[in-house]
DNA sequence: GAGGAGATCGTCT
DNA sequence: GACGATCTCCTCT
């Protein structure tokens, strides 16, 4: 385990926004590099964070399993948009998945959030998650917060109609990424979880042993 | 702890 | 009309 701690308001204040040329690369770059940055959201005058620690890539036309492989169509159509915006779909009529498109207009890639470690806001993130945290929560508990997509979709708020098309790299936005400096250790990369086309392709990546990781324990 | 199946609805064909 | 980048509950071991 090399789960990070949590982090003081000051120290998230502090964190710098992640910027547009970030995102204006490939997915694969971006999805290893998101791992130990921040996503933010601010509701009314509090914030809820989390660190990234497991997501997947998915690269438009080349890739079978991604939205975007069979073109542009309503619902994709903010892959296809400028790098660093906020994709959400709805999915198995009970789940948000969030994303961020990447590489400049046109190319259709992203990357998905697959889970985060809660570091910030976690009593307000369990209370939108529906669970009840006794006094000194157990990490396997803290885990059932965020780790999966619908999971920190929720716990986050994150929804189409409220989130879909947002950009991500403004800090006047209520969603945004941010980097305070933490870099993790190993990284893993894995097949992606839940795909049956291109299945075997390792584009899932994760920090390795971290106890947040979605699905079963490895590392 | 592991495995199976149901829930539930937007999107695309 | 079929399917899906999931989660949770239930059963069995």
């Amino acid at each position: 385990m090399n789960d990070s701690a949590s982090l003081t308001l000051s120290a998230l204040r502090a964190a710098p926004v992640l910027p547009r040329e970030f995102f204006n690369r490939d997915p694969v770059t971006i999805a290893r590099e998101l791992l130990g940055k921040l996503l933010i959201r601010r509701v009314g005058r509090k914030l809820l964070a989390g660190r990234v620690v497991e997501d997947e890539a998915y690269l438009g036309a080349n890739d079978p399993a991604a939205h975007a492989y069979t073109g542009r169509t309503a619902r994709n159509a903010v892959l296809f948009g400028p790098p660093g915006h906020a994709y959400v779909y709805f999915i198995y009529g009970n789940h948000y998945c969030f994303n961020v498109s990447c590489m400049p207009e046109g190319y259709g890639e992203g990357v998905l959030f697959r889970a985060l470690e809660p570091v910030f806001g976690v009593e307000q993130m369990a209370l939108a998650r529906d669970l009840e945290l006794p006094d000194s929560p157990h990490a396997n508990q803290l885990r059932l917060i965020s780790s999966g997509p619908g999971r920190l979709s929720e716990a986050f708020g994150i929804t189409r109609m409220r989130d879909n098309a947002k950009d991500l790299t403004s800090a006047k936005s209520d969603l945004w990424l941010a980097d305070d400096g933490f870099r993790p250790g190993r990284i893993v990369a894995t097949p992606r979880i839940g795909v049956t086309k291109a299945a075997e392709r390792p584009l899932r990546f994760a920090i390795a042993g971290n106890g947040f990781v979605s699905g079963r324990r490895e590392g």
